[in-house]
DNA sequence: ACCTGAACACCGTTCAAGT
DNA sequence: ACCTGAACACCGTTCAAGT
């Protein structure tokens, strides 16, 4: 597992095959099937060792800070590991990953939400930041296609000179979005808690 | 293009290979490269055509139910094709939906606010669509795991009855939780764009 | 212009065999 | 118990050749 992790640290997501594994163990390529059952099972294994070393939540701290930085610690590990993004959109499908899931919705109960309004909170900011993390890891499009991407675009606007294009051309290439991105979630759930 | 939409349609994403789509096609193989460069530019020009499927915005209606509209439209579709999902996640990385990008900035700013806060917006609204669709396409973990991924968890909270953990082995399982999600984030949008 | 077919360098995984 | 190596059924893509 740790060589795995250390392979798409190195070499990115697509390095990660069973072959690539074993090659870098030194090992014959069926090898790593006497310690895992299959790629899924290996990738649940990373998955849960990579979410480990996240900062745990402390039930005694309010619960928004802490959910805050857990989301940030959260997006930065899957920007740096996009291999784990897949694995983790499943429902919580790794021990660790379910008991922080628990952790965290004991934290919003303990805030006086009620159990379900809390699983909703934590599941929006899961999912956000999911989608961020996949956001934030696509590979930019390649330079090369950017003029006809915009003849494209200004085709199907029927304008020449569309207005906002530089800035709908540029979203999300800025890694300070997740936070503001994260700000305004986080407002909405503190606006929508305190309405009820 | 078609032909391949509706093979994703019909057989899942892993099901779109390039061989595949030439068998579905009754063609040899490589055929399909007259016609695509290669499977980036076929992906490419299926999320185009499936973006454009989306019910245009309308410059003259109010953008919050707009917008509304446009998130879950765009997420039924993600999860009706999750194969797409990968590629719409890139930069607004084709001609459709640079131009849908376009009008959404537009679309706010002539509600009155700037044009970064709204290049914001659309791409925090769009991140939290991306992510929320990977977790509804994602498959659930296969059932029979299910009392060992619970026995896992237990024993990492060291708690033999943890109160929440049913909540969270549930989380992200329905539907509905897009929308209540959506309209977090929407809440937090307007409670940011009006302290302005 | 468009299609074909053999080929290359890969995958994940199974299975029989070794030590 | 753990490792090996050949094999199977796939991939995406290139390249020379056909019509």
């Amino acid at each position: 597992v740790h060589a795995a992790l250390e392979l798409v640290d190195r070499a990115g997501p697509t390095a990660l095959t069973m072959r690539a594994l074993a090659r870098h163990l030194g090992v014959d390529p069926m090898a790593v099937y006497r310690h895992v059952r299959d790629k899924d099972d290996l990738l649940g294994a990373m998955c849960d060792a990579a979410v480990a070393e996240l900062t745990p939540l402390d039930a005694a701290q309010p619960w928004e800070p802490q959910l805050r930085r857990l989301a940030l610690e959260l997006h930065a590990m899957l920007v740096r590991r996009p291999a784990l993004l897949a694995v983790l959109s499943g429902a919580p499908a790794t021990p660790v990953s379910l008991a922080a899931a628990h952790q965290a919705i004991g934290l919003l109960v303990a805030a006086g939400v009620s159990e379900d309004a809390a699983a909703t909170t934590f599941a929006v900011v899961f999912s956000y930041v999911l989608g961020a993390a996949q956001v934030a890891a696509a590979d930019p499009p390649p330079a090369a296609d950017h003029p006809a991407l915009l003849d494209g675009a200004r085709a199907l606007l029927g304008d020449a000179d569309p207005p906002h294009l530089a800035a709908a051309a540029g979203l999300m290439q800025e890694p300070e979005d997740v936070e503001r991105g994260l700000e305004f979630l986080l407002a909405g759930v503190r606006a929508t808690l305190a309405g009820r």
